[in-house]
DNA sequence: GTGAAAGCGCTAACAA
DNA sequence: TTGTTAGCGCTTTCAC
C-alpha cells in the first residue's frame, strides 16, 4: 500500500536506519550529502510518508492532542475547538476528538479511549459541568503525568492547568452595565444548578447589585438550566412580580433567546419595556441584537494548547491557572432609559 | 507507565499471546475458562488498556476516521462534526480532526497528515469550495482504496461516496415560498463565485421563478461571497432598482444577517416592506426570526460516517450519492402580504 | 489450550 | 558516515 523506509533502503542498497536518519532524523543528519540526496529523491518519487503509528509506538510521542468535549455545535464550543485546531496546526499537532455525553461515565470512557491512542496531551472542556465527572479520570491522567488543560473549570487547579474566564467578573460587568443605564430593578435568570459557571454568574450579578447599593430581590432571581422550558418558566415567574423589573440579566444567550420570545409573546418590548443582557456571545444573540459578554472561545482553546505544549516541553512545571478577560458587547437589547 | 500484555503474561506465567487472545482476541477465545478468568482479573486490577498504536500498526486498522474540514464554529459546520462524532461514538471509532485553511495546498497537506496516522476512512467537508482542492489529494485516496465520503460536493461521485443536499431544490423551495406568499419581484443575493453551492442556489431561485412564469430581472440578482462587505454592497445595489423588490432571497443566513442590518439602517422593515429568506438554518437566523432552509447538518455528518463504514466493510462497492432532503423553516421574516 | 516466533514500520544505541 | 541490533506493544500463524 504505502512505501516504507525499508523499501527505500532496499532499492538504494543502504540500511533502513540510514534512510530513517535522513528522512525523519531529528537534528543533524548523519549521512553524506550524496546518500542523503539519493534517499530524499527516491522518497519524493515514491511519495514516502512516515507512519505515525510506528514512530509513535517507538518514541512514545504521537503529536496527537486529545480533546474531550460535549456537543460542539454551538458557537462557543465550536469556537473553542477552532482555537484548539488553529493552535495545533501551527505546531504540527493533530486533534483527536473525544465525545462526552452529559454523563459521568461517558466522559471517562472517552478520555480513556484518547489515552489508548497515546495522545501527548489532553484538553478537556468542562463547560461548568465537569466537577464530579472529571474526578472519574483525573487520577489516571495525573498518574501518567499526562499534560492536561481543563477549560472552564478551576476545580482541579492543583493537578492540571486551567484555562478559564472569570464568570463572576463577567456577570458583574454585565449587571453593572444595566445599572449604569439607570436600571434599579434588575432580574436574573440563571443559576440554581450544579454548574459553577451558573453559580458564578449569579454571584457576579449579586455582587454588582451590592456594589451599587441595590438590595437584591429574591423574587427577581429565577433558576434556569439551558432549556426552553426552564427559561420560559423563569421569566414567566418574574413577570408576576410587581413592580416589574426594568431589565433582565440572563446567564446564557441561549436562554436569553427564550426569554425574549416570551417577552415578545406578552407584548413586552425589548429594550423599551425591559432591557435584556445575555452571556456568552452566541450567534443566536447576534441576530437578536442582544447585549452580551464575550468569552473569547477561540483564545480559550488556543491557550489550552499552549499550556499543554508548555507542559510537554517542561514536565513538572507548576500548574497554572490562565484567566482570560471577558468583554461586554453592547447591542440594542440594552438601551439607555428614556 | 501503563501495563502491557507482556507484563500481565509475566506475572501470570503464561505467554503474551495467550493474554492477547483473551483480552483482545476477535471471535472465539482460545483459552481455558480458568486462564481466561485469571488474565481478565489481573487486567482489570492493573487497569490494562490496549495500545491502539500497536494494534493499529500490526493489523492495519486503527478505528480512526479522519475528518478534513475548514472552520467548525458555525452551526452548520459544527452540526456536521457533531453528527460525525455521534455516529462514530456508536460504532467505536474516534475522530481525527484535520484542519484545512481555505487554500488548496493546506487541505491536501491536512489529508496527507490524516493518512499518516493510518485512518480507516476519510470524511471531507467540501463546503462547496472543494472542486479543485479535492483533486490535490483525491488520487492518493483513490489509489489506496481508502473509504472516503465527501460532504457537500458531488463532483467526484465516480471515485468517492458523496453526501449532499440538493441546493437547487432547496433554493427553489425557498423562492417558491415567497411566490406563494404573493411576491412577484423577488431579489436574490448570492452566487457569482466558484462554489457550486452558490451557483446551485441561484439556479434554484431562477428555476422557481421560471416555473411560476415570472421573468427574472438581472438587476435584482447580485453576487455575494459570505462577507459583510459583499452582502451589504449587494443589497445596496438592489435597493437602487425601481420598482423595489418586495422580497429578497439570500443564499446564506450569514449574509442575510448583513442584508437585514442594511435594510434596518435604511428604515426598511422586515417583513413589512421587504420579506427576507435565507439559507442554511444558522443560529444567527434564529435570533433574527429568519425564514430559512435547513440542511440537516447532523444527518449529513452521520450519513458520511455510514458511507465510510459501509465501504470499510464492503470495499469495492459502487460509489453512491446520498441526497438528503432540505426543509423550509418559516419564521416571521417572511409574512403573508397584506 | 498454549507457547514460540515472526513482524507491523520505525528509532536509537552501539559498532564498525 | 553507515550498518547491525534490539526493541515499542501487539496480532497471528504454526507447532506442540
Amino acid at each position: 500500500m504505502s512505501v516504507s523506509i525499508t523499501e527505500i533502503a532496499k532499492r538504494l542498497n543502504v540500511s533502513h536506519s540510514t534512510v530513517s536518519r535522513v528522512l525523519n532524523g531529528r537534528g543533524k543528519q548523519y549521512a553524506s550529502e550524496q546518500t542523503a540526496r539519493q534517499i530524499r529523491d527516491l522518497a519524493v518519487e515514491l511519495n514516502y510518508r512516515p507512519n505515525r503509528l510506528a514512530s509513535g509506538l517507538l518514541r512514545g510521542k504521537t503529536n496527537l492532542i486529545g480533546v474531550a468535549m460535549g456537543r460542539c455545535n454551538s458557537s462557543y464550543a465550536g469556537g473553542i475547538l477552532e482555537g484548539v485546531r488553529a493552535a495545533c496546526e501551527d505546531i504540527g499537532y493533530q486533534v483527536l476528538l473525544g465525545r462526552a455525553k452529559n454523563d459521568e461515565l461517558s466522559e471517562s470512557k472517552q478520555v480513556r479511549l484518547l489515552l489508548d491512542y497515546k495522545v501527548d496531551g489532553l484538553i478537556c472542556v468542562a463547560d461548568g459541568w465537569g466537577h464530579e465527572r472529571i474526578l472519574h479520570w483525573l487520577d489516571e491522567v495525573v498518574m501518567r503525568d499526562l499534560p492536561c488543560a481543563v477549560i472552564d473549570s478551576r476545580a482541579y487547579a492543583d493537578r492540571v492547568d486551567c484555562v478559564v474566564t472569570d464568570d463572576v467578573a463577567g456577570a458583574a460587568m454585565a449587571t453593572r452595565h444595566l445599572i449604569e443605564l439607570g436600571h434599579r430593578r434588575i432580574a436574573h435568570v440563571g443559576g440554581g444548578d450544579i454548574r459553577t459557571t451558573s453559580t458564578d454568574r449569579r454571584n457576579g450579578y449579586l455582587r454588582a447589585l451590592a456594589d451599587a447599593g441595590i438590595a437584591s430581590d429574591p423574587a427577581l432571581i429565577q433558576g434556569c438550566a439551558y432549556s426552553k422550558e426552564s427559561a420560559t418558566a423563569a421569566i414567566q415567574t418574574i413577570l408576576e412580580v410587581r413592580p416589574l423589573p426594568t431589565a433582565v440579566f440572563v446567564a446564557s444567550d441561549g436562554d436569553a433567546y427564550w426569554v425574549w420570545q416570551t417577552l415578545n409573546d406578552r407584548g413586552i418590548r425589548v429594550p423599551d419595556d425591559i432591557a435584556l443582557v445575555g452571556y456568552g456571545n452566541l450567534d443566536v444573540g447576534l441576530g437578536l441584537g442582544l447585549t452580551t459578554v464575550d468569552q473569547a472561545p477561540q483564545t480559550l482553546g488556543a491557550m489550552a494548547v499552549k499550556r499543554v505544549l508548555n507542559r510537554i516541553d517542561r514536565p513538572g512545571a507548576p500548574h497554572e491557572v490562565v484567566e482570560l478577560n471577558t468583554q461586554l458587547i453592547v447591542r440594542r437589547s440594552s438601551a439607555a432609559r428614556a
